[in-house]
Parts: C-alpha cells; structure tokens; sequence
RNA sequence: GCAGAUAUGGCGGAACUGGUAGACGCACAGGACUUAAAAUCCUGCGGACUAAUAAUCCGUCCCGGUUCGAUUCCGGGUAUCUGCACCA
C-alpha cells in the first residue's frame, strides 16, 4: 500500500536540502518568471483557496523546468496590515512577534504541500531591508511631484476617536463599537495616479491579462469623453464651468447643479438671496458620511440658489442654478449642466422640484416608458442641429462651435482619483517624510533608509485620527536633513498596497542592498510571465503596482513598461454548503487537516480536479476521497508493468493523445480534464492488466506536476537516479494520436441511428458503400427519398431523407 | 442602474472550429471477497414507455431563428453570482 506520509516527507526534505527548484543565476538560459500572490500570514493559516493559485502556477513552473526553462517561481509575504496591529491592541504583543510567528507557521503548511517555491528569495513586506525599497520608491515620487500633501477626509469613529480603514467601516458604523463614522478632513500623502491613467488604459493593448481583468481595469479607470462648457453667470464676468458628455444636447440644459462643497457659494455669497439656506444645505450634506449619502440615492434634496441665474451659451436663455448632493465635487468640475429630458438623475431632479424639461432628441414612437430618454434619435429644439439623427455628428457640431465661440473645449475626463496613500496607523512603512517649518517637506536622505519602525508598547491610534506614531515624541523629533533646524517626522505610514506594488522585482534579485534589484537581474527576468491571483486584487492591487513600474520605467529604472505579461485569475472556494468560508459559518477547511488525511498530493490533483480553475467551486470531502483512490491505482501499475522501451500498439494512440491534451490544458489551466485523461488512463491499464515501462515513465512524467511526490518515488523505483522534475516534457506525434480503427456516427435527418466502424481516412465511396450496407439504415431510408447525404471526414455522416 | 460572469443527471463537472450530450469523479443500487465491517474489485446508474441490456420518444434555464445537424451561432427574455455604484 501506498504510505504518503513517509513519500512526502522524504521527497519534500531532499528538495529543500538540494534547493531543487532554485532558480539559477545562469542568464544565458531562457527564463520564465510564475508568480502568484503573496499571502498575508494571517493567524488563521493557509486558507485552501490558497493551493488552488500556488498549485496551478507551480504545476506550470514544473512543466517549464522540463521544458529547459531557468524558472523563477518565487514566495514571500505582505506581512504589514491591520489583524496583527488589531491583536497587538488587544493582547499587547507586538506585531512583530505575532507577524514571525505567523509566517512560521505559514511556512510550514507550504512546505507540507510540496511547491516547488524558491525559498532562497523569500521576502518579506516588513523586513526593514525589504521596507528600505518602499520608502526608497516613495522618495523618488515625491521628488518627481508625483507625491504630494492634500487634505482628504478619513473614515472618523465617534465612539473609539480614531481613524478607520475602509474595512472597518462596516454599514456606515465602526466595525468595533458600532459607532457611527463620520468622514473627517485630515491632510494626507496622495500619489498621481491620475497622471497615469491613459497610459494605464492604453497599455492593456500590449500585454495578455483576460478580458475580463482589461474590461475591469478599464473600468476603473472610468474614461469618457466629452466637454468642458462655461456657463456666463448673469450680471457678472465670471462663469460656472460645467463637464458633460452630452455636448449634443446642450439646448436642453434648463437649470444647473453645484456640488455642495463647490466653492461658487464662498465666491458669490453677496448676490445670494438665500445664503442662510443654501448655508444649511451644506452643513447637513457635510455632516453626511459617504455610506449615507450613496445610501440615501432614492430620493433627491437641493435648494435653488436665488438671486444668481446662468445662461445657457448656446440658445442664451437665463437658467436657474441649484446645489445639490447628487452633483459630486470629485469628479469633473464639481458643477453640471441638467439635462432632465436625457439624464435620469436630472429628471428624477427636475419633477421633484417642478423645473422646465424641454427634449432635444426624439423619442422613438415603440419607446412607450416615461421618464428621461437616454438612447439616440432625431434632434429637435435644437437649432442648428435640428434633423440630425447621429450622436457623434451632432457632438461634433457642438464642440466645433464651443470652440469657435470660445465657450467651451473638448475634454477627458476619468473616474480614478489620485491614491490616499497615508494610513493613521502603526504597523505599516513610516512615510519617510520630514517637515521643516523653513523648508517644508524634506524627504529622509537616501542614504539613512531605512527609516526604522520604532519600537512602541502603545498601539493605540492618537486622539483625532492621529497615527499611533504620533505619541512617540523622542522618534518625531528629528533635524531638517535640508537646513539642519529642528523638524518633526511624518506619523502616517503608508497603506498595505504599497510592499506590494514592487514585490516581484525584488524577487529578481532578493539580497542585493545596494539597489532593489540589480540592472542585469531586472533585464534578464523581466516581465512576470505568468502572474496568477484572485478576482478581488484585479482592480487596486494590479493598477497600483502598474502604475508604480510605469513610474521605475520612467526614471529609468526598470526595462519594460508593464510588470506582468500575462494576468489570469482563479474562482473562490467556497464551503461544502456552497458559502463563503467563514469562521461564523463554521464551514473553514484547514488544509493542514487534509494534508495529514489523505496527502499533499491528493489534495494537489483535487483542487485541480473540482472544477474549472478560473470559477469558484465548492468544496467537497467526499470528492477528494476519489484523488486519493486515484493516486493508489497509479501506485499499483508498478505490480502489473512489464518491459518495453516503446509504447505497445494498444495504447500508443492513447499515450500520445494524453501528450498532447495535458500539455494543451496546462496552458490553457485546464487543469481539471487533464486529471480525468490521467484517471482514464489509469483505467484503461488496470482494465488490460497491464502498462509498459515506456508508458508508464511517460504517464509518470505527465502527472509529475499536479502530484510530484507520488511519481518521484515511484520513477526512483523504477530504477532512475535523476529527478523526474528536470527530466524533458514528453512530446507527441499529430499522427499517432489518431485511431487506426474509427467508430463512425450515422445519423438519419440529424438524428442518431448507427455507428459503423471505418477505416481511418478511408475514401469517401467506401465510406459511403458502407453506410448503405448497413443493416439498420436501409431500414430507414428504404422507400424514402434521399436528398442529401453529409460526410464529415472521420466525424459523422448524416442523411437526409423525406 | 453600469460592467463582467454563469445556467447541462441526485452532486462537482465534460463535450475539438457547429458533428454520437452526460467523459472523469462523487453519491446511490446490486454482486464478489470477509464471521462481519472497512478497504478493494466487478456491474448498473438522465427521464418516459418497457419483461427487455429490443424499438421509440423526450431531454443542456425559457421563447424564437439560422443549419443536413445547435449545449455551441444569432435575436429576445428569466434566474443566480461577483465587482462598481448619483462619475453628468
């Protein structure tokens, strides 16, 4: 019988004594970088969702091995984030200790599964020669401008006074105390992503991400095109400046809307005739946090601003002007023009609060719903554009003469807002920042990096929002690198996405401290090949760390401008009642657990065999019973082989069309048919009783990947002294995997009647002959009238009768 | 509301470029081995009608279309999941 626990455990301590999967420093090979995301050691330990994105990777690292590639198929940990700095609150031990005893952990439970992981680069997000890097990053931002102080609001609990992630912000109230939170203005570190974000956009092109993670960067990214207009206000010089990508239907505009934080009110306040009002409308939109105001979207509030009026540059009628919180100062210009014939937020607007709704575009006579009309038609009211049913020309037009008349210009806007890249808290990188009431911002020069995490034994965030940092006066104080005077630090450190915006370049070159990575290094392994993660870092986590290597191309420090050639991602595994894991639900797997029961291996092949890799599936107990079944059988072959060095005619065909699919689906992660081709075939060996040593080597070799410990052994018993793990990929002949006999359909007006054998590549005539010989169809098509008769080469034949 | 995805037996799922729907696994049923159980091995397993492993019919979310032939392509709809959400 097949003793796993002995196997894994023997393979697993020569791989790590013989650093087997180290990449080598040869840079004269050809190379493949797979990389997976680094795991936060949470307390929890491995998840198993976990193995399902390592295993998948680390089965295509394998095969690249055996394919002569250098591969890099590195691990480490983000190990800076809110659990461990919350437990230290709690329990008083420093996120330090409980962050090494994680990892501890961590480690072991990846090395029980046996992934073929380079531990000799392992990194780590906290290591203060890791955070060097970070902060080194950071500084070469802010010198570029590209970091920069703004004040922004924070999520702010009433009831701890502290600063909130937005994860603790559970349904507007503090995850906590369940206090309400509400946002408070704070200046803080902001990145210019913004600056970014055509490149972002436009970059997708070049790179081999799926659809699926292109439409949501893109979408992320919000672009849309359209104008800037002014909008004169009446009796004044000055204007209201509005975007609008509706340009087409500017004749409709019949009021306009400010945000309520725009500071057209502050500007104007004189001619206001009811300041005291709109006044009140801005307090209570203020005192509103964000989860209200998105919660509260079913019913609209505003108040006219009396005594201003706008006119509308295109038709010159005196429009009134409202404030409003459906109008967002963070995008666009802060100020809209309504439209509420063609916009529904408009409309919903203008019915509430009785204002005029004049349709400049045609609803078509099937369009019976109420409501504004939003799709495309024939222009009316509309001047010069009357009669035009074609949104793009009637665009045009307008902007053409927005532009003639100077009244307004074609504009891009996007929906990303630059990054909030300070974090109130203690266990994160201190932003390496020092203020000097002379010299304002000085970065910490490069030569002191890194600026160390102090040593603290109060992590309680300050009074007000303030950073635990901020108590700690002996570390704050500090000279002004620039003129010497006396200066204070920054207290923020920097959000958890910042270790990990940069990590896969420090894997090129993990121990270099002269630079993050050595230019040769960076030449060699970059791109990413193959980089695979979970649906939820498709948005943030990617863009970030894209936008901070298109950042290092441009100073010149990286060699590509993209950081991952190719993005797949993998489906969530959910728990045996189909939920979401949760310690609540009671429904948590621990891979520990299985690994002990059944083996690394079977758990390797039955996360592999559950499902489609890129679709969440579900876990089952009694499913993975079935791998392990399987891997047993592939162990008893060794009492049924016998000799040969080539492949026996029985099951030539087979082997190589198994060569050929499982090397298909591995690139294509299809990683669930290539385990039921493996269990076929062990099914077809034990049926015969017999495989060859040919075949079996071969079998061997192809299933060495998905359960690597299993097949070492059994290739060591073989007689072998070399690994199977460097051993070359099969190959396969197209022609042998062919059958030389063909089970061919017949059907009779498309329906199934008969199966004749043929001849591969027999000629069509015999083809024929025989299907008419055949037994059962002349009892189908006698006395019928054939129309037609459909021979797909060794496929199907189908005759059409009436 | 916007974007993306999914829908096939009791369950997880398979099906090349439009070509035998249900591979492979689980569960279940029957049998062998055993004092017995577990493990293992063998057989069956979408539904209807059947004595039948004879024949026939139905069947891939629903309605319609293209085709000799549709799980696959096209049009319309329903349901579920995920992300974003007053982005003008």
């Amino acid at each position: 019988m097949y003793n796993f626990k002995e196997v894994e455990e023997k393979w697993q301590k020569k791989w790590e004594k013989d650093g087997t999967f180290n990449a080598k420093d040869d840079y004269t090979m050809p190379k493949w970088f797979g990389l997976i995301e680094f795991p936060y050691p949470s307390g929890q330990g491995l998840h198993v969702g976990h193995p399902r994105s390592y295993t998948a990777l680390d089965i295509v690292a394998r095969k690249r091995r055996m394919q002569g590639y250098n591969v890099l198929y590195p691990i480490g940990f983000d190990a800076f984030g809110l659990p461990a700095e919350n437990y230290a609150i709690k329990n008083h031990i420093h996120p330090k200790i409980t962050t090494e005893q994680n990892i501890a952990h961590f480690k072991n439970q990846l090395k029980s599964i046996g992934f073929s992981f380079d531990w000799s680069r392992e990194i780590n997000t906290t290591d203060p020669d890791y955070y060097k890097w970070t902060q080194w990053i950071f500084i070469q931002l802010f010198k570029k401008g590209l970091a920069y102080k703004a004040t922004m609001p924070i999520n702010f609990c009433t009831g701890c006074k502290v600063g909130l992630a937005n994860e603790e912000v559970v349904n507007g109230v503090c995850e906590r105390c369940g206090s309400p939170v509400v946002q408070k203005e704070k200046s803080q570190w902001m990145l210019k992503i913004t600056e970014y974000a055509q490149r972002l956009i436009d970059d997708l092109d070049d790179v081999d991400f799926l659809d699926k993670i292109k439409a949501q960067q893109k979408n992320w990214i919000g672009r849309s095109e359209g104008a800037d207009v002014k909008f004169k206000i009446k009796g004044t010089d000055d204007s209201l400046l509005v975007y609008t990508t509706r340009p087409d239907t500017l004749f409709g505009a019949t009021y306009m809307v400010v945000a309520p934080e725009h500071d057209f009110i502050e500007k104007h306040k004189d001619m206001i005739e009811n300041l005291d009002e709109v006044k009140a409308y801005q307090e209570k939109a203020a005192m509103k946090s964000d989860f209200e105001r998105s919660e509260l979207n079913k019913e609209k509030t505003g108040v006219e601003i009396k005594g201003i009026k706008a006119i509308n540059p295109i038709n010159n009628k005196e429009i009134p002007i409202w404030i409003s919180d459906y109008v967002l100062i963070t995008y666009g210009t802060g100020a809209i023009m309504a439209v509420p014939a063609h916009d529904e937020r408009d409309y919903e607007f203008a019915k509430k609060f009785g204002l005029d709704i004049i349709p400049v575009i045609e609803r078509p006579a099937e369009d019976q719903t109420e409501g504004a009309y939003t799709g495309d038609g024939i222009m009316i009211n509309s001047d010069f554009l009357n009669g035009i049913d074609n949104k793009k020309e009637s665009i045009e037009k307008v902007i053409n003469y927005l532009e003639k008349e100077g009244i307004g210009e074609r504009k891009v806007n996007y929906k990303l807002r630059d990054w909030v890249f300070s974090r109130q808290r203690y266990w994160g990188e201190p932003i390496p920042m020092v203020y000097c009431e002379d010299c304002g911002w000085v970065p910490v020069p490069e030569e002191e990096l890194p600026l160390k995490l102090p040593e603290i034994e109060d992590y309680e965030p300050g009074e007000n929002g303030e950073s635990p940092l901020a108590k700690q006066t002996d570390w704050i104080k500090t000279k002004c690198p620039h003129c010497g005077k006396d200066a204070r630090r920054e207290t923020d450190t920097m959000p958890q996405w910042a270790g990990s915006s940069w990590y896969y370049l420090r894997y090129m070159d993990a121990h270099n401290d002269k630079e993050f990575a050595s230019k040769e290094a960076l030449e060699y392994w970059s791109p990413v090949d193959w980089y695979n993660g979970g649906m939820e870092h498709t948005t943030l986590h990617l863009l970030y760390s894209r936008f901070w290597h298109k950042f290092l191309y441009d100073i010149g420090k990286v060699p590509t401008k993209e950081p991952y050639q190719k993005r797949t991602s993998h489906g969530m595994i959910l728990g045996e009642n189909g939920e979401k894991m949760s310690k609540s639900k009671g429904n948590v797997v621990n891979p520990d657990d299985i690994v002990r029961e059944f083996g690394a291996d079977s758990f390797r092949v039955y996360e592999m065999f559950m499902g489609p890799f890129d679709q969440t599936a579900p876990w089952s107990m009694e499913s993975i019973r079935g791998c392990s079944k399987f891997l047993d059988r592939v162990w008893c072959l060794q009492d049924i082989m016998v000799d040969g060095d080539e492949y026996s005619k029985e099951f030539e065909s087979m082997m190589h069309k198994a060569v050929k699919k499982v090397s298909k689906d591995i690139e294509e992660m299809k990683f669930n048919t290539s385990v039921s081709t493996f269990m076929t075939m062990v099914n077809e060996f034990t049926k015969a009783k017999k495989i060859n040593k040919k075949e079996y080597e071969t079998f061997l070799q192809l299933l060495n990947p998905f359960a690597p410990h299993i097949t070492e052994e059994i290739w060591q018993r073989l007689g072998h002294t070399d690994e199977l793990a460097y051993r070359k990929w099969p190959e396969y002949d197209e022609a042998k995997t062919l059958d030389e006999m063909i089970d061919l359909p017949i059907q009779v007006n498309g329906k199934l009647r008969a199966n004749i054998d043929i001849m591969k590549d027999a000629s069509n005539d015999e083809v024929k002959t025989q299907v008419h010989n055949c037994e059962k169809i002349k009892s189908y098509i006698e006395g019928k009238e054939i129309v037609k008769e459909i021979y797909v080469p060794n496929r199907i034949y189908n005759i059409v009768i009436k």
